[in-house]
RNA sequence: CGGGGUGUAGUAUACCGGCAGUACGCAUGCAUGGGGUGCAUGUAGACCGGGUUCGAUUCCCGGCACCCCGACCA
């Protein structure tokens, strides 16, 4: 139980000034993030919640496909990326770097390819060493030249990247395919699922193959998506042409246009990183070979920014019950503090979340705006009116309808989505 | 990186070349108690530097910060 009362943060009656995006604006006002610069935030007790029950569903598909999780330095060795010609301001236009006293440059890890294939020669050394995966949840800073949207294009952002070193090609492509559905299964346990969609690219300058984003329909995002009538499929910008639209034996007239982010790309590196890195393995012939690179990712925080984003209406932030920081947001009122709590205490031994607003100096009205604010799945009202009825209040915050429900009945309601 | 805009209490804002105002918040008291309740009292402010001027928060210049549009976005 969180007690309101106790809560580190406090909501503010108005939407902040310096951010135009939605997903910022509330996500402030409701105290779940604070803005240290334009494009840095940090993540306040209620946004940290948010974050850690995002992690805990993309953890759970990313073990389900095997994956082992790690956590690499954001410091980086420039040595690492010079051999895959990525240390350049030229290749990379996002590198933060910074020199140690004695004058030797290091970087500030954008994305992880390299340092985890160096590290990763240190343990495979044979055929049976394939394939492995390995994921982390680590903070990217990327100097960007213009951050905007809140927290959908920061500076300094977590994400989740991903891995796979196969055997073969053959073998990549099946476990990429299995990480297109992994990530599929995240977006649509996060809420997302009917908006978001998988759509080819073509893998920018440093991809030996293909590669696919994962693009979630959204008025504030940065893409523009062709979203196919049926809603079952989409092509991005970059390939919908008339080429495309051929083989496909689509018409244009077939998509409509739609703005959308991106919450996920996957990538095909193949062999090149590895050869360049120096990581070989030897096969069962006893021949020097190469892994089969490919890496996946998931930007947590701009998750969040989308669901925000998405799931919110004028009153505030209405979270899916998959994300939310709590399950329950319990009021009281009239003074019946001892029968409130009883109730919170037995919805907390059946496993629920509760966030109980306990402050006796509110009155009705800003305990209700500030449930409706914060956005919490489920609020339950315990008060005189209530008691009198021997029933407690509950109301979903997608839905205007109240009901009266017993005590014994409440965890039962609240299954009900 | 090009273009545009904005910097006033904790927050949101107003006015002004001559004592900086309002609302919310916060504090105290009284009243109240189911949708940001009422009254009273108190608290707290001009981004930084330079210039013009008798006098600058206001005008000018520079810097910094933030926002928006575009470019960019392995």
């Amino acid at each position: 139980m969180q007690r309101m009362s106790q809560l580190f943060t406090k909501t503010r009656r108005e939407a902040p000034a310096d951010e135009s995006s939605r997903n910022a604006q509330l996500l402030i006002q409701a105290g779940f993030i604070h803005k240290e610069m334009a494009g840095v935030y940090s993540y306040l007790p209620l946004g940290l919640r948010v974050i850690n029950t995002i992690k805990r569903i993309v953890s759970a598909e990313m073990e389900a496909l095997g994956s082992q999780e790690l956590i690499m330095s954001t410091i980086q060795n420039k040595d690492i990326w010079e051999k895959t010609n990525r240390w350049s301001d030229e290749a990379v236009d996002v590198w933060f770097k910074s020199q140690l006293k004695n004058g030797n440059e290091i970087g500030f890890g954008w994305s992880h390819e390299e340092p985890i294939t160096d590290m990763i020669k240190g343990h495979i050394a044979s055929y049976a060493d394939l394939p492995r995966y390995v994921h982390q949840f680590q903070n990217k800073l990327r100097n960007e030249v213009r951050a905007k949207s809140g927290i959908m294009r920061c500076r300094e952002f977590i994400m989740k990247d991903m891995y796979s070193y196969s055997l073969t090609e053959e073998q990549h492509i099946a476990f990429y395919a299995k990480a297109t559905d992994a990530y599929m299964n995240v977006f649509r346990n996060v809420g997302l699922g009917d908006r978001t969609f998988v759509t080819s690219a073509s893998g920018g300058l440093f991809t030996e193959k293909f590669s696919h984003e994962f693009q979630t329909v959204c008025e504030a995002g940065e893409d523009v998506i062709y979203v196919h009538k049926d809603g079952t499929h989409a092509l991005n910008g970059e390939i919908f042409t008339d080429e495309t639209l051929q083989k496909m034996n689509a018409e244009r007239s077939d998509f409509e246009q739609k703005k959308a982010a991106e919450v996920g790309n996957i990538f095909t590196f193949g062999t090149k990183k590895c050869e360049e890195l120096g990581l070989y393995f030897t096969d069962a012939e006893g021949n020097k070979n190469m892994p089969f690179l490919g890496s996946y990712g998931i930007g947590i925080t701009r998750l969040m920014g989308v669901i925000a984003e998405v799931f919110s209406d004028d009153k505030g932030l209405v979270w899916p019950a998959s994300v939310a920081p709590y399950d329950v947001h319990g009021i009281v009122l009239d003074g019946k503090e001892r029968e409130a709590e009883g109730i919170v205490q037995a919805l907390e031994q059946k496993g629920m979340n509760v966030m109980y607003d306990d402050r006796a100096d509110r009155t009705a009205g800003e305990k209700f705006a500030d449930a409706d604010l914060i956005g919490i799945p489920w609020r339950i009202v315990v008060s005189k009116r209530t008691m009198e009825k021997g029933m407690v209040e509950v109301k979903n915050r997608q839905r205007s309808a109240i009901e009266y429900v017993s005590e014994a009945g409440i965890v039962e309601k609240l299954k009900t989505v």
